[in-house]
DNA sequence: ATCTTTGCAAACATTTTGCAAAGCA
DNA sequence: TGCTTTGCAAAATGTTTGCAAAGAT
């Protein structure tokens, strides 16, 4: 046989998402996949540009924008600043709490606030596509 | 003795938030107060507009800042889309569900929950200075 | 061959700002 | 009077889009 070409992991998520396999979603989240914590726009697209220069911003918000549709990233508008991305893991759900004066972002999860909220919703009449709990606190002095 | 000028409570509350009192702010506060629900700078101008033709959309964001500030009203920045203001009401906090087919916002409030958030920010060593809760979703078919 | 994706620049939407004039205390 | 606030227009952000060229299947 001839050999199956080797896919890396990338090629794998374009794929799932139905999207073709381009250079510059490639590189994208391989930025993704490689950067912690989450990164804005901006920074997925000077990391981008170092792997590839020939990539654009544009790029970016569309490869997030696709990426988001398929449920492989996740976007999260904190207050006061440009969208944040991060990558999609499944199963556990987790929550932000954000440091207001180093703007940090430390991730926690709660499956009792989880339940809560669907409780909340049912009794509403609503059911959850998805949510958001932010924290916005400053370091206790120890 | 020669009559202490009438206040209007809107006048209370600009001098409580150290700010002078003039036109355009009793009218953007007289408009806040009078708005069902969680108007955008462009909805609260539009009918601030209509009060007074004077007033312009950079006053309405620089009231709204200030008033922000001194704690009068609260600023939501739901996802996608202008930022949201409503009055500030001591107390009760409450969160908000919003329904993804029509954008209104529903308002609730659940205690257990807001205990909860204070022990996981303490747990990371945080003290909260604000949070935000939002469920978004759809109508359960009945 | 056909449909998708890209880069670029321009368009958009929201919010902020510089400045001189007007307003408030 | 002296400091604050305003309106206006311009600038600053952050994000999206039209289009013709390039790329993927």
């Amino acid at each position: 046989m001839k050999s199956a070409a080797k896919q890396s992991k990338y090629e794998t998520v374009l794929r799932d998402a139905g999207l073709r396999i381009t250079e510059p979603r490639r590189v994208i989240l391989e930025v993704l996949d490689k950067t912690e914590g989450h990164p804005d726009a901006a920074e997925i697209f000077e990391r981008a540009v170092a792997i590839n220069g020939r990539i654009s911003l544009a790029t970016v918000y569309r490869t997030m924008k696709a990426l988001e549709e398929s449920g492989a990233i996740e976007r999260h508008a904190f207050a006061g600043g440009p969208a944040r991305f991060e990558q999609a893991r499944e199963g556990e759900h987790h929550d932000h709490l954000i440091d207001l004066d180093t703007g940090q972002v430390i991730e926690f999860a709660n499956p009792t606030i989880e339940a809560l909220q669907e409780e909340i919703a049912a009794k509403l009449g609503y059911e959850i596509v998805h949510h958001r709990l932010e924290i916005y606190g400053r370091k206790l002095k120890e």
